[in-house]
DNA sequence: AGTGGGATCTGT
DNA sequence: CAGATCCCACTA
């Protein structure tokens, strides 16, 4: 058996059209390894796609300073901020050269963890929202352009089949919609989330 | 060099 | 539904 980290997510895996890897994405875990060492993990209940010929994609014109990320190759974060206050985190997808990525928008926290203080309420809207996730995880532009690997302050696990964080197979259902915030692409029906969530930022 | 709008969120 | 708040792509 493999080896050190039977889960991480690999580089390949992300090197598929956008469209793909955001449905698959539902259940993964994103890891956080935070400045101060601590390691914050989350559930990924809500993504949406953006890529080629998609006028909301933010390399839709032309590659520029900003999105020049999006076309490297797939595995890396790409993060921007938005409306002055708050950060968007993206993984990088498809092969390089094909400006796409996928929006995470929301995170269902792990059962054991820290904020068992909190309502369970409050606690399942900690990171549901774009912003909201990454304000919770401590992500802003200097972890855009990195790598998504082990080692780095952020990775993408599969689901652990035995481990607490996988969804049971039977609830498992998904929902396409379309995607939110949008001006332009508003009806192209990129949005997916887990059906039933109360991490899901909206219906 | 100036400017307007944006893949958001919160409180009214 | 307005306001916060800043970057950047676009125009000139």
């Amino acid at each position: 058996m493999n080896l050190a980290q039977p889960n991480v997510i690999e580089q390949q895996w992300f090197a598929r059209p956008a469209t793909d890897v955001a449905p698959d994405l539902i259940g993964c875990v994103l890891v956080r390894h935070c400045p101060n060492g601590e390691l914050l993990r989350g559930t990924i209940v809500e993504t949406e796609a953006y890529g080629p010929g998609d006028p909301a994609c933010h390399a839709y014109r032309k590659r520029t300073t900003r999105n020049a990320v999006m076309f490297g190759p797939a595995g890396y974060s790409y993060v921007y901020l938005i409306y002055g206050m708050y950060h968007c985190f993206n993984v990088v997808t498809d092969r390089e050269g094909v400006a796409s990525a996928v929006l995470i928008r929301a995170l269902a926290l792990p059962d054991a963890d820290s904020h068992s203080d909190l309502s369970p309420t409050t606690r399942a809207r900690l990171a549901a929202g774009p912003g909201k996730l990454c304000r919770w995880l401590e992500i802003d532009r200097s972890l855009s352009q990195v790598q998504l690997v082990r080692g780095q302050p952020l990775w993408i696990e599969h689901p652990d089949r035995n481990g607490q964080q996988a969804i049971s197979p039977h609830s498992f259902e998904l929902v396409q919609t379309t995607r939110i915030g949008l001006t332009q692409g508003a009806e192209i029906p990129w949005r997916w989330y887990l059906k039933g969530s109360a991490a899901v930022s909206r219906l």
